[in-house]
DNA sequence: CCGCCGATACGCTACGCGCAGTTCAGAAAG
DNA sequence: CTTTCTGAACTGCGCGTAGCGTATCGGCGG
């Protein structure tokens, strides 16, 4: 957070600094082979050769794959677009699936689909994966879930955690077990129902 | 199926029969790796290794790792136990759902996560995740949710494939997302609370 | 009934390939 | 002059394939 910036302050960073051109370009890189690669095919050798960079380059500053893909897709446009203030708590949790599902139905869709795999395997990953995505989700999503339940909005039949795999969970099912199924008509229809379905517990 | 039996009937087999110690063999040593290994990080040669069995006879019987493991799990005592016959639709489901978390609380869920991970990177792993397990599945809990629908117990709100993702799905996602707790309170709770949700609907 | 033949499976070894992850010497920035 | 960055080279592993000699089946001719 701010304790780089106190870093920099207190003590000037000996010796050379990190090339911002690197590290750009290697994310420009991962970006640009993701589109005709999945993650797992995806080699940390093909990101060097394409960004012109060595390995090790890409070591020092990522502790793996996950964690490379993970900092492209952030940093990409259009990846922070922030909600329109909701009404009242219903409608927010409804336009944080909404949003959800719009994400995961883009070619960055598919990325997070292998980013989720990826971190089965490996349990770094999986903090990355948790910290980077899963986290801030779950959090903004239950949120409103605890604020609807003091509000009167959202029952007490399930705890927050429950209610928010019920929500998110059928929305991964779906990306991951029948993709073809995750179309239009869905992301529509889901978020409004699926809440309907908690607002009286 | 009986097109084999048939195949049988017709051409008897020519040549040397395929080795079934080999083959226990092969199942038996990858279920023995699959206890200390993720599925990614065990190896076709490590397989082949441990079952004193030479790698072209598994590539000669299975596409990839991926069928083999999935024939390893299957292949396993106390896979198929039954259910005992519910009373009605609504009990079937309850007890599919409970069935399916005892199942991925083992240590076979682990490798069935993993496997599910596998699937969405490679089409042809996901085609065989999908035939012998996803579908056979989706299928048996779909059945129980159409007759229950016909016969009252469910109502029309949701078409039945979004009812079996909402039923499945946020066990998958506990299970991959935050494993620490898909625990016994969970498998507990959580299939007659979901059932319920549905139930009015 | 015996023995050979074609067919297929077997275990084994070896190969080329691609990638992971590390080492090293030197260049670049302060 | 010190610190850190940088890319090339190196090691090791596993994949998937190919070829060798051997084992085991059914069938056929003697």
């Amino acid at each position: 957070m701010s304790n780089a910036v106190l870093k920099e302050e207190i003590s000037p960073p000996k010796g050379r600094p990190r090339s911002e051109k690197s590290k750009n370009a290697i994310l420009k890189a991962t970006n640009s082979l993701l589109l005709h690669k999945s993650v797992q095919e995806l080699s940390i050798e093909a990101i060097a050769k394409k960004a012109k960079v060595g390995k090790t380059t890409i070591y020092r500053w990522w502790p793996n794959k996950t964690a490379v893909v993970m900092d492209a897709l952030i940093n990409q446009p259009g990846m922070q677009t922030p909600l329109p203030t909701p009404r009242n708590n219903t409608e927010a949790v409804i336009m944080q699936l909404e949003k959800l599902i719009r994400l995961l139905q883009s070619k960055n869709g598919e990325v997070i689909a292998q980013l989720f795999s990826e971190a089965q395997t490996n349990p770094e990953s999986h903090k990355i994966f948790e910290n980077s995505f899963l986290s801030p989700l779950i959090d903004a999503i239950a949120f409103s879930i605890d604020r609807g339940k003091a509000e009167g909005e959202f029952g007490n039949t399930f705890d927050t955690k429950t209610i928010v795999d019920i929500l998110c969970g059928p929305i991964f099912f779906r990306l991951m077990a029948h993709r073809p199924d995750f179309d239009d008509a869905f992301q529509e229809s889901y978020p409004r129902k699926a809440v309907s379905l908690i607002r009286a517990n």
